[in-house]
RNA sequence: CGGGGUGUAGCUCAGCUUGGCUAGAGCGUCUGGUUUGGGACCAGAAGGCCGUAGGUUCGAAUCCUAUCACCCCGACCA
């Protein structure tokens, strides 16, 4: 490709709306350009960047055994009313209506149209296991865009979803892609980290994340010390912190008077306390049945623990039911005496460290003191669950280890999802014993967009990108420093040559001062730069620069094509 | 959706507090010349409905109201 015929705009500036390296990077490159908040035109290196890394993972999937298909991105409502995750998705679902009265949904996803495929035309359990995946554009209505390619509304995803007989098939289609995600990873030139997950609004059971560590990335993951344990932290189990002695005898339950003091914070300035000694009282609702979540007041509950605690979707309550509960104002919840009104009570680990506690006293403007775990509410019997059901936090440890947090960008999940989809869709088959089945499922996903953003993330320095061989928008690029006809000449045959042995070679032909295209060359990122200059060019030779190292390496004219082929299957394979 | 902020040349921004004649700078673009290995220099030029709509005023980029867009923090989320 020569530059001066393809639209590579770099810029100088540091475009004003961009906080992140990535997001600048990829703007000042000249990648993408934004069209509105959350979407972007890929420029012709930018769709050059991505279509590398779609055919990466594209034939990962083929050789793992998938097969790919396509799914359109306007689905019915309806479909998405079956399984009601039209209501699970709500305002980040956009849907429109069309001429003909038909509601249509943006696809955030595909479980439904694929799901439906399979509960037509997969009838038997001969046909399985099945992998079908796609790689298209997906959309979901963010409530906040940001961070440029990270979280945009419109992105690129591969989502593959498996179909099977059984749940050891299902466990190996997932270790198969469990390892495929590894291969495709690697390739990508990507350092990343696998983290156990919630599955969230996917629904199902088993989940592996695959993440990028980074200052930019949005979520936390949590690992132990020694690394031998990680997960994100919806889901990052920690240790029972040691619970209160037993025994010792307290003084009685003890009203307070505390007008308008509702947050833990508020309480334990009035009350000139520490939080570790309040009880958190969260009312939660499952369907019709009320839920109490107890928590240290120095700890957060997670609603993902709550969730499997539970072993249901669950929801915060909304004002007028906590009243009716309470009989008391938002804020002065507590479990004393309240254990009969409710359906379960679900107590974190934590609050058992407290001796004699503080909590609401189901009164308006008032709280409790000297509340004993055990004697003034129970915490054990039927209904009651006892578990870990907070964040983690920095202090905690797990199997004795301690917690370490970092950021990370999810590029990948792998998920178990079970018969979620088929029970609701009705994907069944016929089994050996001749007993209709529900298909089990699986599901796994990539971002196309992130890997290019992450790569970025993990791979800069002050001059710009230095993308790693694979997903590079070219492999090499020729400067030629300078105008005479023996430059040119010679630039023109290196070009000719490489381009000829497979090489994806960028020729800077513009009429430019070398500084120009030496900055243009490193702001891009591309990995191998060839010079072409008078003075090594009178001795017969061009330099070879690898992006990411300092050395300069002058090559005969006659040993550039050796010497590139050998640079790129070096930086080929360090990325595998 | 709550809180904060910004909309002025293709890009980055100044001007607005305290209204005043022709609205500026740097970068980029175009022309000519000198340059030519790390974003050159000189001379000249083009480029603006000051986000949009109302209002106040003799007069509005500047003050007021509404509205739209974008960004940041929060809540939410593969």
């Amino acid at each position: 490709m020569r530059y001066s015929k393809t639209l590579i705009p770099t810029v100088k500036e540091v475009p004003a709306d961009a906080e992140i390296p990535s997001h600048q990077l990829m703007l000042r490159a000249g990648l993408m350009r934004k069209v509105a908040s959350g979407t972007y035109t890929y420029l012709p290196i930018g769709w050059r960047i991505l279509m590398k890394i779609m055919n990466i993972v594209r034939s990962e999937m083929n050789k793992s055994g998938a097969q790919e298909m396509l799914m359109p991105s306007v689905q019915p409502m309806e479909l998405w009313q079956q399984t009601g995750r039209n209501v699970d998705y709500g305002p980040t679902m956009a849907h429109f209506t069309d001429r003909h009265g038909r509601e249509n949904v943006l696809a955030p996803t595909a479980e439904e149209v694929v799901t439906s495929i399979a509960a037509g035309e997969i009838n038997s359990y001969k046909q399985m296991p099945m992998n079908l995946y796609q790689i298209s554009f997906k959309f979901r209505d963010e409530f906040r865009p940001r961070f440029g390619v990270l979280r945009s509304r419109e992105f690129i995803m591969k989502d593959a979803y498996s179909f099977h007989a059984d749940e050891k098939s299902l466990d190996e289609t997932y270790k198969v892609m469990y390892e495929t995600y590894k291969k495709i990873f690697s390739r990508c030139g990507l350092k990343y980290a696998i983290v156990e997950a919630e599955s969230g609004e996917m629904g199902g059971s088993g989940s592996h994340q695959f993440t990028i560590p980074c200052e930019s990335g949005e979520d936390v993951i949590v690992q132990t010390e020694d690394g031998a344990y990680a997960a994100n932290i919806e889901k990052a189990p920690v240790d029972a912190l040691p619970a209160a002695a037993q025994g010792k005898v307290y003084k009685s339950i003890e009203e307070v008077h505390t007008p308008n003091q509702k947050t833990i914070g508020e309480v334990c300035e009035f009350l000139k306390t520490d939080a570790k000694s309040l009880i958190k009282s969260l009312v939660y609702k499952s369907g019709t049945d009320i839920i109490l979540a107890l928590v240290r007041g120095d700890f957060e509950i997670n609603p993902e623990k709550l969730r499997s605690a539970v072993g249901k979707s669950i929801e915060l309550a909304d004002e007028n039911t906590i009243r009716t509960l309470t009989g008391a104002e938002v804020g002065f919840a507590g479990p004393v005496g309240l254990t009969q009104k409710i359906n379960k009570l679900v107590i974190d680990h934590s609050v058992l460290t407290i001796e004699a506690g503080i909590t609401g006293a189901n009164k308006t403007d008032y709280h409790i003191k000297n509340v004993v775990p055990g004697r003034d509410f129970p915490i054990e019997g039927k209904n009651i669950v006892v578990g870990d059901v907070r964040n983690a936090v920095e202090s905690d440890t797990y199997q004795g280890k301690k917690l370490v947090f970092k950021r990370g960008i999810e590029v990948g999940q792998v998920f178990k999802l079970g018969t979620k989809y088929s029970g609701k869709l009705g994907a069944k088959f016929l089994d050996k014993d001749g007993t209709e089945k529900l298909c089990i499922m699986g599901c796994y996903g990539i971002g196309i967009n992130r890997i290019a953003a992450s790569a970025i993330e993990t791979m800069y320095d002050k001059d710009g990108i230095v993308w790693p061989i694979n997903i590079a928008p070219f492999e090499v690029i020729i400067v030629p420093a300078g105008n005479s006809e023996q430059i040119i000449a010679a630039s023109e045959s290196i070009y000719k040559e490489l381009t000829d042995a497979g090489v994806e070679v960028l020729l800077d032909d513009r009429d430019e001062r070398g500084g120009v295209k030496f900055k243009d060359a490193d702001l891009i990122g591309i990995p191998i730069r060839i010079t072409v200059g008078a003075k090594s060019l009178a001795e017969g030779n061009a330099e070879i620069k690898v992006r990411r190292e300092s050395e300069v390496t002058k090559v005969s004219l006659a040993e550039i094509k050796a010497n590139i082929l050998r640079i790129i299957d070096k930086l080929k394979n360090e990325s595998v």
